[in-house]
RNA sequence: CGGGAUGUAGCGCAGCUUGGUAGCGCACCGUGUUCGGGUCGCGGGGGUCGCAAGUUCAAAUCUUGUCAUCCCGACCA
């Protein structure tokens, strides 16, 4: 491909919207533009570079035995009414009418299509197991889109379904995606780890994620989430879904009895534990939350923090969100109280349902709001002063150098870019759409299925935030859009441009992916081009072509030689061999 | 949806306080110059100042409304 041609518009600045590495440099070196909040062009550099990750996706996925195949990007809504999403999916599902006023959606993920397939394809335990999986545009109507194609709201998706006839048989199938998705990432120059995580709104049990890990100090932090690690045995999992072993801390307030006094102004548990000169974690906190309309009295220890994901699931809930103030004046108004947050406790409280951590259980003469402004009781005691409630699980966000639950070392934290996820859904899509199978025993059976996707468009971002420095991308070679570039320094100097096309042609009939820039621009410019732009190798061919030689450069280690053309072909041959 | 900020040429920005001919850099077109890290000069094209109403002789500038975008929280590949 020639310069000259090829649709690029390089920026000689960022753009002012993009907040992250990859946004900005993927805005500047020409790879995307933006047509919509959240929804990008993908310009012709940036499409060779999804090809490239999309080929990487089919080939393993093929190899692990699974079909590809397309679903439409319109859904009928019937499909989700009858798997119970329609309703619960929320304003995340971008839905639509058509003429006859038919409701419709696009999708954002395709297991109740996938679902319907398999039932009308599949009817014997023979036929199994399959697993089908698609790449293609996804849509979903982010509340927050953000960080250009690392949250867009329309993104490339793989997204891979399988069908077994037991859980054994899904097991399987399971282990065979997850290596598959190492190797995947790996073969895209990304090092990622499998952390454990909630399975969210997609639904079923166990499920894990793909993270490529990016460093915590790096400013603007693309990592959306935190994952907590242990170095010792190899324990990993999303924020959402760790669980840890606590330090011994004080649980005892050693108050000599139970009484109410004044702490004026102490709306947090900080200031209440400096008014009262005792540790945060002879406190219990108590919060109020909404879960898909319903009020929420959480319990807490006060030196630690609510994991939502974890109350939101304890309570099998689809949504939750910490309660507004009017929210909680109702609560204390129907329980004949006024107290604001800050002071309230679960004692007394009416229409409100009752959680505590397991931390608070072991709270010995501990303080806790009991719905007066102003005033905090001391020296409680479970079962004398205030009830435990019945449901005591894990709600807790786990903290760095909590032990982990494996093995007992210290747990560390870091951020990360979920790639990958992958999902057992067992029979939630199955049984709601009543997809069976026949079984060697003659019964017919649910399926049970699996889950599993790759963010392409995500994928190629992490890419760029993992490789990159001050003067552009560094592509991993596998997913460049051009394998090398040729300069020939001046446009001017017949010589150096004779061999820079000699060896543009050498290596097009060798079927390298190779750029030669053909511009009339100083070397300065297309220097910083291709840096820009990443190609991974650069033949650069200046004055020294006089004694037959070129400057040989590599983007990612940033290392130069000076050899001849036809080296510097052989060389290339042999690198993409 | 809550909190904060911003909308002026394709991109990055100034002008707004104190109303009066819409500017700069990059990019683009012409021309000369230069030629291994975004040369330098001359000439040129391109903007209903997000949109709508209002105040005024006069609005990019003041007022109100509205829309959009960005950042912080809940979502997830």
């Amino acid at each position: 491909m020639r310069m000259s041609k090829l649709f690029v518009q390089t920026l000689r600045e960022y753009p002012s919207d993009a907040e992250v590495i990859s946004h900005k440099l993927l805005v500047r070196a020409g790879y995307i533009r933006k047509l919509a909040n959240g929804i990008y062009n993908y310009l012709p550099l940036m499409q060779r570079v999804l090809k490239k990750v999309e080929d990487i996706v089919r080939e393993e996925m093929d190899n692990a035995g699974a079909q590809e195949l397309l679903m439409p990007f319109v859904q009928p809504a019937e499909l989700w009414q009858e798997s119970g999403r329609w309703d619960v999916y929320g304003k995340e599902l971008m839905r639509l009418k058509d003429r006859h006023s038919r409701e419709m959606c696009l999708g954002p993920t395709h297991e109740e299509v996938i679902t319907s397939i398999a039932r009308e394809g599949i009817h014997s335990y023979k036929q199994l197991p399959v697993n089908l999986y698609q790449i293609q545009s996804k849509f979903r109507d982010e509340i927050r889109p953000r960080f250009g194609l690392l949250r867009g709201r329309e993104f490339i998706m793989k997204d891979a379904y399988s069908f077994d006839a037991d859980e054994e048989g899904l097991d399987k199938s399971y282990n065979i995606m997850a290596e598959a998705y190492k190797r995947i990432f790996e073969r895209c120059g990304l090092e990622t780890k499998m952390v454990q995580s909630d399975s969210g709104a997609i639904g079923g049990s166990v499920s894990h994620e793909f993270m490529v890990l990016v460093n915590e100090n790096a400013e603007n932090n693309a990592g959306e989430n935190d994952v907590f690690y242990c170095t010792k045995c190899g324990y990993s999992a999303n924020s959402n879904h760790a669980v840890s072993v606590l330090n011994p801390v004080e649980t005892d307030g050693h108050f000599d009895s139970a009484k109410i006094v004044d702490t004026p102004d102490t709306h947090s548990i900080e200031e209440l534990s400096k008014f009262l000169n005792i540790p945060q974690s002879v406190i219990c906190k108590c919060l109020i939350y909404v879960v898909d309309g319903k009020y929420i009295a959480a319990l807490i220890r006060g030196d630690r923090t609510i994991e939502e994901t974890k109350l939101m699931n304890a309570f099998q809930g689809n949504d939750i969100r910490i309660a507004r103030n009017d929210e909680i004046e109702e609560i204390m108004t129907n329980s004949g109280y006024t107290a604001v947050a800050g002071f309230i406790g679960p004692k007394g409280l009416k229409n409100v349902e009752l959680i505590a951590d397991e931390t608070v259980k072991d709270l010995k003469n501990f303080v806790i709001g009991i719905n007066q402004n102003d005033k905090h009781l001391i020296g409680a005691n479970w079962g004398v002063d205030v009830e435990l409630p019945q449901k005591i699980t894990d709600i807790r966000l786990v903290e760095e150098n909590d032990r982990c639950i494996d093995c007992g070392a210290s747990l560390k934290v870091t951020k990360g870019i979920e790639v990958g996820n992958i999902f057992k859904l067992g029979t939630k899509y199955s049984k709601a759409m009543n997809a069976a199978f026949t079984d060697k025993d003659g019964q017919e059976k649910p399926f049970i299925m699996g889950c599993y996707g790759i963010g392409i468009t995500r994928t190629a971002a992490a890419a760029v935030e993992r490789h990159h420095d001050e003067y552009g991308i560094k592509w991993p070679l596998a997913i460049a859009p051009f394998t090398v570039i040729v300069v020939p320094v001046s446009d001017q100097d017949e010589i150096q441009m004779k061999v820079a096309e000699d060896i543009y042609n050498k290596l097009l009939n060798a079927n390298v992916e190779v750029l030669i820039d053909d511009r009339a621009e100083r070397a300065g410019v297309k220097l910083k081009d291709a840096d820009l732009i990443g190609i991974p190798y650069r033949i650069t061919v200046g004055k020294t072509i006089k004694d037959n030689l070129i400057e040989f450069k590599n983007r990612s280690n940033g290392e130069t030689e000076t050899i001849t053309p036809d080296e510097a072909v052989r060389r290339i041959i042999e690198i993409i061999k």
